[in-house]
RNA sequence: GGCCCCAUAGACUAAUGGUUAGGUCACCAGCCUUUCACGCUGGCAGUAGCGGUUCGAAUCCGCUUGGGGUCACCA
C-alpha cells in the first residue's frame, strides 16, 4: 500500500513553528517513502476562524518549500479538503455509528452540563455522566425522536464501552495502553451540524486513505478516542506518530508569550527558508552525528520516523542564527543581491550596480546575520560616512598623520590599478619607506573613507569603492580637518 | 489532582548491551590579523537518583524524583 500522510491544521491564525515542524516531518516521510503528502484545512469550529488563514498557512508552507500533493486549490481523488465542505460526509457517517449503537444523541444544554461537573466532587476527571443526563440513553428512543422532531438542540456522543484497554503501537512512542474509564464520552457532531475534530479525522482521514497519522504529541491522549472509533466503523487504522512538542526556554510548549511563533514572522526577520528548514528539521531528529547542515534532499533521503526522538526540544535562537549564517557564508551572492534590492528601495538608496552590490555583499557577508543589515553595518558602501567615530578618530589621528598621508594620496590619485592587492604593496612600500608600520595608516584611511572602526578589510573595501570615491573622502576628510570641522 | 508521555552537559543531538560517552550551538582561552568579523586550535560541561537483570547497562526492568501534555458542543 503506498504511503498517504496528511497536514491538518486549522485556520484560526497563523502558521505556527511546531505546525511547520510537524508539515514537515510528514512531508519528509511522504517524500521519503515516494508516497503522497496531502493538507487538509480542519476548519470545523466555526467560532474561531481567522479571515485569509488558510491563504495564509499556504503561503508559509510555500516559503518553507514544502508542497504538498493533493489539498485545496491542488484538488486530488479524495476532496474536497476542507472539512467545512464535507458535512454530509460527517453527517453521514455519525448516523452510521448510531446505528450501529455505537454513540447516542444527546439534549443537555451547556449550563446543565457546567453544573453537572459542579456536583462532581471529585477533583479527578469529570466525565459526562451518561446515566443521569438528559440523553438517548435515559430517555428512550421514543423520546429522543420526538425532541429531535421537534427541533431542539442535540448533539451526537460517542459510546465508551467501560473499563477495556485501548492499546496502540505509535511509531515513535511503541506501545500506549488506555483504559477506556479514563475516557469521556466525547461529543462527535455538535449542535450546530458541525463534526468535532474527534469524528472529522478519523472520517477523513479513512476516506482520503491516510496511512500514516504523523501528528503533534498534544493529540496523544485523544488517540484512544479515535481508536474506539475506528473500531466502532470498522475500519482498519492507520499508523500513529505523536512528535515530541517544541518548547519554550522554559521547556513549556512553544507560544507566542516567549517570543515569535508564527512562520511569517522569521521570513519577515530575514531568515533564509532553506536555513529555517534545515534547523527546524534538526528539532527531535538528526541523521548522522557529525553533520548539521543538509539540503532538503539529504533529509528527504535519511528521515527515518522511528528514529524521532520522543522528548521536547528547546526552539533555541542562537543555534537558528548559527545556522542561517551558515547559509548566508555560502549562498551565491548573485541570489543575495536580488534580497538586497528591495531593502535599499525602501531606504531610498538606489542607483546602484547590480556587480557593485554583489561585490558589497561578498565584503560583508561575513559580518552580517542579515542582509537587511546592510544598509545599517555597510551604510558607507552606499553614502559618504557622514560622521566620523570619535573614539577611533582620538586613537589613531596623531599630529603628523596629515603629512604623511599627503604624498599617500598624491600616489593613488596617480595610481589606475586600483585592485587591493596592488594597494597594498603601494601602501606598505610608501610606509615601510618611512619607516613606519602599515597599522599606523591603515586606521587613518579607515577612519577617512568609512568613519567607522570595524569593518572588511580595508584595501577591499577601497578596491570595491573604486579610486574616484576614495580620493574624494579623504579629501573631503582632509578639508574638514583642516577647518578644524572635527 | 486523574490519566498519558518524556528524561545524555545551559541548548540541539549521536551512540539501538562492550566507545576514554561522539558532534553542533552558546560560553571561555589561545592563534591568525589591518579594525570588526570569519577561520583555526584547545577548554569548560552530560547519561536525574536508587535498586535490579547481565561477565558487562546511557542502552533492558522496577521504583523515586523532575519536566511536559491532556482532561470542552477548540483543534
Amino acid at each position: 500500500m503506498s504511503v498517504r500522510v496528511r497536514f491538518a491544521p486549522s485556520p484560526t491564525g497563523f502558521l505556527h513553528v511546531g505546525g511547520l515542524r510537524t508539515a514537515l516531518y510528514n512531508y519528509l516521510f511522504a517524500k521519503h517513502h515516494k508516497g503522497r503528502f496531502v493538507l487538509r484545512i480542519e476548519d470545523t469550529d466555526r467560532t474561531r476562524l481567522v479571515e485569509n488563514a488558510v491563504e495564509n498557512l499556504i503561503g508559509s508552507l510555500h516559503w518553507a518549500g514544502i508542497d504538498y500533493d493533493e489539498g485545496p486549490g491542488k484538488g486530488g481523488d479524495y476532496g474536497p479538503y476542507i472539512q467545512s465542505e464535507r458535512l454530509d460526509i460527517y453527517k453521514e457517517y455519525s448516523e452510521m455509528l448510531h446505528e450501529k449503537g455505537a454513540a447516542y444523541y444527546a439534549f443537555d444544554t451547556a449550563e446543565e452540563i457546567e453544573e453537572m461537573r459542579k456536583r462532581e466532587p471529585s477533583e479527578q476527571f469529570t466525565k459526562y455522566d451518561r446515566t443521569s443526563m438528559k440523553n438517548e440513553l435515559t430517555l428512550g428512543e421514543e423520546e429522543t425522536r420526538k425532541l429531535i422532531e421537534s427541533g431542539s438542540s442535540y448533539v451526537l456522543r460517542l459510546k465508551v464501552p467501560g473499563n477495556t484497554i485501548v492499546v496502540f503501537d505509535d511509531l515513535i512512542r511503541g506501545k500506549v495502553e488506555v483504559n477506556t474509564a479514563e475516557i469521556d464520552d466525547q461529543v462527535l457532531m455538535k449542535s450546530d451540524g458541525y463534526p468535532t475534530y474527534h469524528l472529522a479525522n478519523v472520517v477523513d482521514d479513512h476516506l482520503m486513505k491516510i496511512t500514516q497519522v504523523i501528528r503533534g504529541e498534544e493529540w496523544l491522549p485523544s488517540t484512544p478516542k479515535h481508536i474506539l472509533l475506528y473500531e466502532a466503523f470498522g475500519w482498519d487504522k492507520p499508523k500513529f506518530a505523536h512528535l515530541p512538542l517544541l518548547l519554550n526556554p522554559d521547556k513549556t510548549k512553544l507560544s507566542k508569550r516567549q517570543g515569535s511563533v508564527a512562520v511569517e514572522d522569521f521570513a519577515k526577520e530575514g531568515y533564509f527558508n532553506d536555513a529555517f528548514v534545515n534547523f527546524i528539521a534538526l528539532l527531535g531528529w538528526n541523521p548522522s552525528s557529525d553533520r548539521e547542515i543538509y539540503s532538503i534532499e539529504e533529509l528527504i533521503d535519511s528521515f527515518d520516523i522511528e528514529k524521532v526522538n520522543k522528548g521536547g526540544a528547546v526552539f533555541d535562537r542562537a543555534k537558528l542564527e548559527w545556522m542561517n549564517f551558515q547559509y548566508l557564508k555560502q549562498k551565491p551572492s548573485s541570489e543575495l543581491v536580488e534580497l538586497l534590492f528591495p531593502i535599499l528601495e525602501s531606504k531610498a538608496m538606489t542607483g546602484f550596480a547590480k556587480d557593485y552590490l554583489e561585490n558589497v555583499i561578498n565584503l560583508f557577508r561575513e559580518r552580517i546575520k542579515f542582509i537587511k543589515e546592510l544598509p545599517e553595518t555597510a551604510g558607507y558602501m552606499f553614502h559618504s560616512p557622514g560622521d566620523y567615530e570619535k573614539d577611533y578618530l582620538d586613537k589613531h589621528w596623531r599630529e603628523n598623520t596629515i603629512e604623511i598621508l599627503k604624498p599617500l594620496l598624491e600616489k593613488y590619485r596617480q595610481e589606475n590599478d586600483f585592485s587591493h592587492t596592488n594597494l597594498y604593496e603601494l601602501t606598505k612600500t610608501y610606509i615601510e619607506g618611512l619607516g613606519m608600520k602599515m597599522k599606523e595608516i591603515i586606521h587613518p584611511i579607515r577612519l577617512m573613507i568609512t568613519g567607522k572602526s570595524a569593518g572588511a578589510g580595508m584595501f577591499e573595501t577601497m578596491e570595491v569603492l573604486g579610486k574616484q570615491e576614495c580620493i574624494k573622502r579623504i579629501e573631503e576628510f582632509i578639508k574638514l580637518k583642516e577647518s578644524k570641522m572635527i
